[in-house]
DNA sequence: TATAAAACTAAGCAGTCGCTTAGGTATTAT
DNA sequence: ATAATACCTAAGCGACTGCTTAGTTTTATA
């Protein structure tokens, strides 16, 4: 038999996925990857198959990294308010995890909003369209809300919801919290 | 004397302009925009030095482009509907001008959000801060609002725009609009 | 019409991209 | 101890990046 690998993989995708959530997709070169996650470009090639294979890797770490907090959202009983902490605790992830900006999935479906690549926009549509499903089961907690309010309301949060990623790269906790406040001030 | 050149400067930077509009600022080669602006890569370099100088003209010919919008925002009287129809006439001005993907200038600030181009990034910087002072002036029309509460419905609207502006490359119709209406409910 | 100035074409620079390959090295069952 | 296996290092592939340079063509003036 062979020697075993010297590197644990799971191990090594966390890093890679820090490196693509600071830099994007575009601008993360395989020899960047290999420095950040102390192996070989062979090995990264031998484990992953390409550096897209590795970025869906490392998007699939970050869905479990956040896992937990979408589980709070998923599992709360009380509707809208859920959602309102879901984008509190969507905007602090980043700052737990490290110094990150934004969130790793909307940057990636802003990247690759034009881009022809297939797999990766699959993804990001499905994750796109389960949120909005939470929304709208949220919404209809509220028995008085007919089926157009609540759509109206689910297409306003997922847009809000996705500025808010977007902003937060650059804006300051001021101008979040105003934001956030103000969005439900309006259901 | 010599030779006039045989391309207009302007005519050219329209199509750089397109071109940097479509793919952004890292996506779009030299040997592209060569192609697209019908010249040669010397003729690129003559006439603005760099790659960069090409795209801050570009950003420049997309400021006299969207210039009458926003004169007519800046002009009008009615203080938070001006807002709105700002916020329309934005995301109508991509289909306008052909078949492009949200606002240049907000797709250039997230894209440099974490670079270290101090030139654009200053750029970026004046550009959001004179669109809250803006809104602040057209809030402060409604006397009856303090001062804070100008100042957090001004942050509100600038994070409600800048994420209209991202969303608008991904979302439809439907979801802009439901956007909007939601957003100027309570103000 | 000769000349100087500027615009033009096209080839090429060093550096980086994603990815592959050759060959040495470490590990393991026999 | 040995042979088989598979990891690892490092060099290099062709294609691309922003940019430059050498050499040619055009044109207004003396």
């Amino acid at each position: 038999m062979a020697r075993a690998k010297q590197y644990n993989e799971l191990e090594v995708v966390e890093k890679a996925m820090a490196l693509f959530w600071r830099n994007g997709y575009e601008n993360t070169s395989v020899r960047m990857l290999e420095k950040e996650m102390g192996i070989n470009q062979f090995s990264i090639y031998a484990s992953f198959g390409s550096k897209q294979g590795l970025f869906l890797e490392s998007l699939s770490c970050y869905k479990r990294k956040v896992n937990s907090m979408f589980e709070n959202f998923r599992n709360g009983t009380n509707g809208l308010q859920d959602i309102k902490q879901f984008f509190y605790d969507s905007v602090q992830v980043p700052e737990t995890l490290g110094d990150f900006k934004g969130c790793l999935l909307t940057n990636t479906y802003n990247e690759f909003a034009e881009a022809e690549d297939q797999i990766i926009n699959t993804q990001m549509v499905e994750f796109m369209s389960s949120i909005k499903q939470l929304f709208i089961e949220k919404i209809q907690k509220d028995k008085s809300k007919d089926e157009q309010t609540v759509l109206q309301q689910a297409n306003y949060l997922l847009l809000a919801k996705h500025g808010l990623a977007a902003a937060s790269r650059v804006n300051d906790k001021q101008e979040i919290a105003d934001f956030i406040e103000l969005t439900f001030k309006n259901l």
